[in-house]
DNA sequence: GACGCTCATTGACCCACGTCAACCTCCGCA
DNA sequence: TGCGGAGGTTGACGTGGGTCAATGAGCGTC
């Protein structure tokens, strides 16, 4: 990933100096004043990734850390056989890249064509100092983030596929915010799926059909569910 | 919980102020300078906690934070028909309560005799606002508990049992800070090993006995393992 | 419009780990 | 010195989900 590929003002980042920025409310960028604005605008590069490009590989240094524009981006840790586990997968408005000693703890890879907006590290951590609500803002997210690690060690510790897959599409919907019975479009395919839940893609492809049977949930095509019966999809997810 | 159970200068916290604080250097606490601490103290109040007991349950209203200052706390999230997930433990000089939210979203018991520093959490958050190195080193808590969350979301949804407990023996050294050879006291008991490492009892004990069988590590009892064979063990541990 | 590719689904079988149960060890207590 | 309870170990067996393999559905392309 060379530098220049980072434009100011280039795609995903930097709209009029961040004024314009669609998700500047999304985003811990919303915690700054208009007046505060600028200092950011000034470290801030966008750029764009293709579905399936590397952000960066676990163990590469952490330069910089970013802002999710637009798209989707899923983190995940490898061991050396290549089995695989996705920590998480981020989507507009959402920070990544905090300060996890000098490497990146996990590798990041763009889902669909995704924008985001870069902050070299060490710039960002001097506007922390001049901020502090940006870095209140961090500290606030990187406890939800925790919050939301703990729910999915219960997960994968001790809950059985129907569980997991339950449990996911509920969590898929409180985070995009659906409306009652709309269709939500999956970020992940069902390898990644598999790869997020501690699963294979043949136990979640049977655990959707089940679902589907049991009229939990619809499946209008592969990169959507409906959710048709939330109470009882919450009594499946185990509460 | 009543709330005159915890005492100005009580067991485990507070000790001359925070001055003397043995744990200080270890904790959250050592952000700040000397001059800093009396604000400090003024809000900090102890107690000690006997094994087994109950320090909050999940759901409570979160309106403390703590620091650990001496013994050993587990933290766990449980399901309604009883199966638990230990998502982390706690040794002295570990800060605990992060902003959550309005409520905790785990549980948290006290494994052997514990001392707790305690602070109101509204307080607490006044003074990060007056000191920003107190929040700048909660965010660097914060980051590295994340990067240790997503290690163990791998080990859950992807190890085999052999290989969660190689890598929970080799976590545990690196947490205590083991000399070559030296024995490792063990923060947990079977059920809770199990619990934290999303096994059962027996899975457990096979596994430890598998190992030691192995030549990889000693068990000169319960409550203690020793590291005979590090590189092998780590070998063991997926890398 | 048929070929080839990727991704998902489905079926048959297998195994790592869970379940159930017996037993052992340690320790406090009478 | 024996009893009882808690925690740990070990064995026999069962099963949820993994593995392997075949098939299907969608889609770009020549």
């Amino acid at each position: 990933m060379s530098l220049d590929e980072w434009k100011p003002g280039g795609a995903g980042c930097a709209k009029a100096l961040c004024e314009e920025c669609e998700v500047r409310g999304l985003s811990v960028c919303g915690a700054l004043r208009s007046t505060e604005l600028p200092a950011l605008a000034a470290i801030a590069s966008g750029r764009r990734l293709e579905p399936g490009q590397t952000l960066f590989h676990e163990g590469d240094p952490a330069e910089d850390v970013f802002t999710v524009t637009g798209g989707a981006l899923k983190l995940f840790k490898l061991m050396s056989d290549g089995r695989r586990q996705i920590t998480g997968y981020l989507l507009p408005g959402d920070f990544l890249g905090l300060a996890y000693g000098s490497t990146y703890v996990f590798g990041a890879e763009a889902i669909s064509g995704t924008t985001l907006c870069r902050f070299p590290r060490r710039q960002f951590l001097r506007l922390l100092d001049e901020f502090p609500a940006l870095e209140h803002e961090l500290l606030g997210r990187a406890s939800s983030e925790l919050a939301a690690a703990q729910e999915q060690m219960l997960l994968l510790g001790r809950k059985t596929a129907r569980e997991r897959v339950a449990s996911f599409v509920l969590q898929l919907a409180g985070r995009v915010g659906s409306e009652h019975d709309a269709s939500l479009a999956l970020p992940l395919n069902r390898t990644d799926i598999a790869d997020y839940l501690g699963l294979t893609i043949e136990t979640v492809s049977r655990t959707f059909t089940l679902l589907r049977k049991e009229g939990l949930i619809g499946l209008p095509d592969k990169q959507q569910v409906r959710l048709l019966a939330r109470e009882a999809l919450q009594e499946a997810a185990g509460i």
